[in-house]
DNA sequence: ACGACGAACTTGAATGGTTCAAGTTAGCCG
DNA sequence: CGGCTAACTTGAACCATTCAAGTTCGTCGT
């Protein structure tokens, strides 16, 4: 069952975000593909959201999903060679998988923890704040065939 | 001091290319690259192979590059939010350190092993071939600066 | 409640890395 | 040395993302 919109607006609220329709349904819709697993590129979010409100233009889009992340209530994915997704935040620091053969994008857990896979050997005098893990690989019904 | 271009042609042959110009430029200036820690985004490339031999295309450069990583000869990197970058492949899995200030890629190796973190607890079934890893941070230029 | 300020949204156009398509050039093998 | 095919060139198209200017609507103070 989907979250409140009391629930989401209070979240908008704490994040220090104005409580617009745009922002709220675009949080909904990412807290409903967190349910199904889903990540989402920009264009899927704006057409869930007009399902929801009507009308949303992309510009709109980008900038409500660019404010949720910025205040820490989604999560930017970017994939190389395919167009940003974004997820629900989740305060998890999860990994995620994706096949080079359809560019699904799978959630998966790190065997070794967080303040393992945190700490490289050597910082050469940066200041880190996140530690990103790719594993690239062919999905069950891509690694038969030869495609791409 | 730079490899010799015989060594090159037979790296290029070894991993069953044509040896052309513009892919033995290509393979040159990457390797000179590698030397200097440097990654370089494909119009750099392009633009020094063309010091080199005189002419190189746009597409020609994305050619030889598409080559010379399909073959093995070198890595693409594509970190979230620039343009893709190249550097002449090594066999030691390193990972990188983006900064977020100004985009700059460093190398670093990872402090507990390729094994490890080439193990996700759960693979769902994917067939897996690479495990990447991406440290984001600041560099010590920008770590001072609020610059974005 | 009301009014005003500024953020958030809309529309429309531009940007730029990357890719597609068609034609020419040049490695490689017999 | 000739022919086949991959490799390169030119020129245009693509498309996710961003920029710019104008309008709408939350929010906060009175």
């Amino acid at each position: 069952m989907p979250l409140s919109d009391d629930v989401l607006v209070d979240r908008l609220r704490d994040a220090g975000l104005r409580v617009t329709k745009p922002k709220l349904a675009t949080l909904a819709v990412l807290e409903e593909a967190r349910a199904r697993h889903e990540h989402l590129p920009v264009a899927a979010v704006a057409e869930r959201v007009r399902e929801r409100i009507g009308t949303l233009s992309a510009q709109g889009a980008y900038d409500c999903l660019d404010a949720l992340v910025e205040s820490g209530l989604a999560r930017r994915i970017e994939p190389a060679g395919q167009p940003t997704l974004y997820e629900a935040r989740v305060r998890d620091n999860h990994h995620h998988l994706v096949c080079r053969g359809c560019g699904l994008v799978t959630d998966v857990d790190c065997t070794v923890g967080d303040a393992l896979c945190l700490t490289p050997s050597a910082t050469n005098g940066f200041v880190l704040d996140e530690a990103e893990v790719t594993f690239w690989g062919r999905c069950p019904s891509c690694a038969g065939s030869t495609e791409a």
